[in-house]
RNA sequence: GCCCCCAUCGACUAGUGGCCCAGGUCGCCACCCUUUCAAGGUGGUAGCGCGGGUUCGAAUCCCGCUGGGGGCACCA
């Protein structure tokens, strides 16, 4: 085996071989994924990939009563959506309830648990303290005193998360353990129970939670907080997966812009930050612009044509191609794309906008005989009908616009009138007028 | 209340004793470009929470304070 062969050769290089990094993902299928949990899953993910090593899916549905049926299949699409694939398949808390109770009983046996009206304790160290040293946060210690004998398994039956937990982490060999840090106090007993039962504690990391800009746990009146919510909103899974990298760690102090592959190349656990980060709406709105502007028109449209369609959209989709280039530099999500490019697609309303009859009927005319009716035909038309009118370019354009696009927002004019045609531009000018 | 942790511009961060009267990015402001809005270009605004030490020298090390967070379940 090569191991073997490599253990012969160079101890060190044997060492490095073995010790392989497998990492998990252990949500509760409680509902959707919080994005403060995908940013969890993102540091896991960008750990096992640039290590070479295993990123685990483990569903912990200890608690049925709180399980919601959908979830599972949410949590992987989500997951999927961003970009973070898993080794293997995924696996569930609840298939290894014998095992817990088997080691359980175990314990009981050796003296280090106890039955407890019916539940099984285990019996912590009451004196020293347990501690470890975290990626990112450096040596913690607890008193053991401060430590109660946790619950292994309650009076029904069922093991608790603090006992399943640890347990699976050994059992599936767990290297490193990345999870949010309102587990740091759960850390000292799990250290202890892994111990109790004869093996070696993982290295532990815990990241900081995600604020919203005012300082509070990130939530609903924050704005969107799961995947699909980002995703329905018109975020593209790599910006989003750029900008929640750049949440609480940053390679350097200077870039920003990292494709999947380069965040993978360069992440670093130790460099993750200790203090909580807050979420920013507004950056992440630039960051999908950038990217929305980089993809190729063709990929555009197509990003564009995928994400209506999941909306519920049925626009006519050659003429969305050729929308997609007139707003690719102008929106950062896609779902301003039914806000912004929607005249051309259903009719407009006017609001009983007053504009100016005059310039109103001479575009109408002069557009009645633009051949053929392009936007640089189109625009040189327009633009001598300003000047014959004595009105400066954004004098005489923006009644057009309203009168067409029923916005004073819109993407370029003369290419609006192209793609709306002749017949329709004429319409609206008209209506527009009376 | 007890335990654990955190602290650089409004936000994300760089910074690990001298390269920092603190750098980058978002935001914001101004100007340029311009058919609107964007994009782009140029410039600007703004910060080491406070108080003590240590040191020739501290954003960086130590102590205290203040502020913030997490946990203290037969939830996960």
């Amino acid at each position: 085996r090569p191991v073997q062969l490599a253990e012969r050769q160079n101890p060190h290089r044997a060492y490095a071989i073995r010790v392989s990094v497998r990492v998990r993902m252990a949500p509760s299928p409680t509902g959707m994924l919080h994005i403060g949990n995908v940013r969890t899953a993102l540091f896991n993910w960008l750990y096992a990939r640039h290590e070479g090593g295993e990123f685990k899916l483990r569903i912990e549905n200890t608690d049925t009563s709180r399980e919601v049926a959908e979830a599972v299949d949410q949590i992987q699409e989500s997951l999927r959506w961003l970009g973070l694939d898993w080794d293997g398949p995924h696996t569930f808390q609840l298939d290894r309830m014998d095992d817990c109770r088997e080691v359980a009983r175990k314990l009981v046996a050796e003296g280090k648990a106890y039955e407890d009206e019916g539940a099984i304790r285990f019996k912590m160290p009451d004196e020293g303290t347990t501690g470890w040293d975290d990626v990112v946060r450096g040596r913690i210690d607890f008193p053991n005193e401060q430590l109660e004998d946790v619950v292994l398994v309650r009076s029904d039956g069922r093991p608790t998360y603090n006992f399943a937990s640890p347990m699976e982490d050994v059992w599936d060999g767990i290297t490193h353990v990345i999870r949010g840090d309102d587990h740091v106090s759960n850390t000292p007993k799990q250290i202890n129970l892994i111990r109790a039962v004869g093996a070696e504690p993982p290295i532990y990391a815990h990241v900081p939670s995600v604020f919203g800009t005012d300082g509070k746990k990130l939530s609903k009146r924050h704005g969107a907080v799961t995947v699909e919510e980002f995703r329905s909103a018109g975020y593209i899974a790599p910006a989003l997966m750029n900008f929640l990298a750049l949440l609480g760690w940053a390679p350097d102090g200077e870039t920003t812009i990292m494709s999947g592959d380069e965040l993978v190349e360069r992440f670093d656990l130790s460099r993750v930050q200790p203090s909580p980060a807050a979420f920013d709406f507004e950056k992440l709105d630039w960051m999908n612009g950038v990217y929305l502007r980089a993809l190729p028109p063709d990929e555009y449209a197509h990003e564009l044509l995928l994400y209506l369609g999941e909306q519920g959209y049925d626009w006519d989709a050659e003429l969305v191609r050729k929308a997609a280039p007139l707003v690719q530099e102008k929106i950062e999500r896609l779902g301003d794309f039914p806000a912004f490019a929607g005249f051309l697609f259903q009719d407009i309303s006017l609001d009983g906008q007053q504009l100016d009859p005059k310039v109103l009927s001479e575009a109408e005319s002069v557009l009645r005989d633009v051949e053929p009716f392009t936007a640089d035909r189109i625009e040189a038309a327009l633009r001598e009908l300003a000047e014959r009118l004595e009105l400066k370019p954004r004098d005489a354009f923006q009644p057009i616009r309203i009168a067409v696009t029923g916005s004073k927002v819109s993407p370029g004019l003369f290419e609006s009138l192209e793609l709306l045609g002749r017949e329709r531009a004429l319409e609206r000018l008209s209506a527009a007028r009376s």
